[in-house]
DNA sequence: TAGATTGTTAATCGATTAACAATC
DNA sequence: TAGATTGTTAATCGATTAACAATC
């Protein structure tokens, strides 16, 4: 019934570069990571990056570190990163551009399998990764075809609910939402949003604090 | 010398949606607004918002609420929005352009003086705001110029530290990162970086955690 | 063996949550 | 006065940090 699962937030958040940082090692040829080099690489404390492997349940060669390929299959499979997940794009507009050609997410087993958009002049182009833009008004036909797993929301706030509304209604359970609203979905659902201007805020504490030393 | 301060950064990221509500309240004519109102908004348990409020230095009015335009005022103060900022943008690729066109800026007295990028085909180009993409090779110049108090970075991952290495020298103190390295700078600058993978991270886990039971 | 690094338990710190008095 | 909400102190919870043993 309830969370059985912990969520540790700022650990899962710190994944994503230490895939990143891993992917380079095992370009460079390096077979071993260590928890320093890693932590150096994200400006974090070592014994963070421990604490953070340990939670992916990969075990280390004491004196040596970490196997590089191990560390990032278990930092994948941690992320459930490890198979491939079908998405779909609502609104093309330059944020949702910029996502489509964000190389980092083949890294995490994102696949886009259909855009869309409202745009008459939108509709037909074709955009990064191959896909042509569909038009919004088949978004039901097309889903109930494509079955996304995700649903990633880029379109204004002011139509964000209603679309939402009809992916779920379509079973779509997934949201990634890049509009700046709180959607309402069913328990069953899970959303993640983003809040641009939260980076902002921090950016501005920082130099507020800064400032003041 | 040390750090006086203390950023509770949850809080922080919340403040941006407390203030999109209570503009929304605003333009409502709604006088006062509730911790329970700003609670439901942005799905949090009220005593969250009570506390973040408290960090404001605002007093609310017992059985009432907050005063809207107080509020707002408060949480601006708080994050050092009160005052216009100045930036500049390095990069005009979609997702430059998608931060150029973000609304919700001005409420945070963000504003744009000038965009770079090292594309022909984009130099000369006006962009959302009303400025003309100008040639990368003249930032320096320009930035001496400028001034600006923030700059923020949307080129590619090979040349991100290069660029800042550059605004550095030219006196810049403020850096949101929106390119996937992690930024070297000296000790009194401050940098701000934003992980897009970090939130597909956190659906992943949601997904995860939500399937398991 | 010596050096380096992981593994694991305990201590600390900060954010969240709870409880209730104070106030309009 | 009754109802609603804020203000403030205390309790809880979870993430970070520290310490040191275990291991290659």
């Amino acid at each position: 019934m309830g969370r059985h699962k912990i969520l540790n937030t700022p650990a899962v958040r710190r994944m994503p570069s230490y895939l990143h940082c891993l992917a380079g090692m095992v370009e460079s040829g390096l077979e071993f990571a260590s928890t320093s080099a890693l932590a150096a690489y994200i400006s974090v404390d070592p014994i963070v990056v421990r604490k953070d492997v340990e939670l992916t349940g990969l075990k280390g060669c004491p004196g040596v570190g970490y196997r590089t390929k191990d560390l990032m299959e278990a930092i994948r499979c941690y992320l459930g990163w490890n198979r491939s997940r079908s998405a779909i794009l609502v609104g093309a507009g330059s944020l949702g551009g910029a996502l489509l050609g964000h190389r980092d997410f083949a890294e995490a087993g994102l696949c886009f399998t259909g855009v869309f958009d409202s745009d008459g002049g939108k509709i037909g182009r074709e955009v990064a990764g191959g896909l042509r833009v569909e038009d919004v008004a088949e978004l039901s036909r097309r889903v109930g075809e494509l079955r996304p797993q995700i649903a990633v929301i880029c379109v204004p706030v002011g139509v964000a609910q209603k679309v939402v509304d009809e992916l779920v209604g379509c079973g779509v359970k997934a949201f990634w939402n890049f509009a700046n609203v709180c959607l309402n979905v069913p328990p069953d659902v899970v959303v993640q949003r983003e809040v641009i201007a939260g980076g902002l805020a921090m950016l501005s504490m920082k130099l507020k604090t800064h400032a003041a030393c």
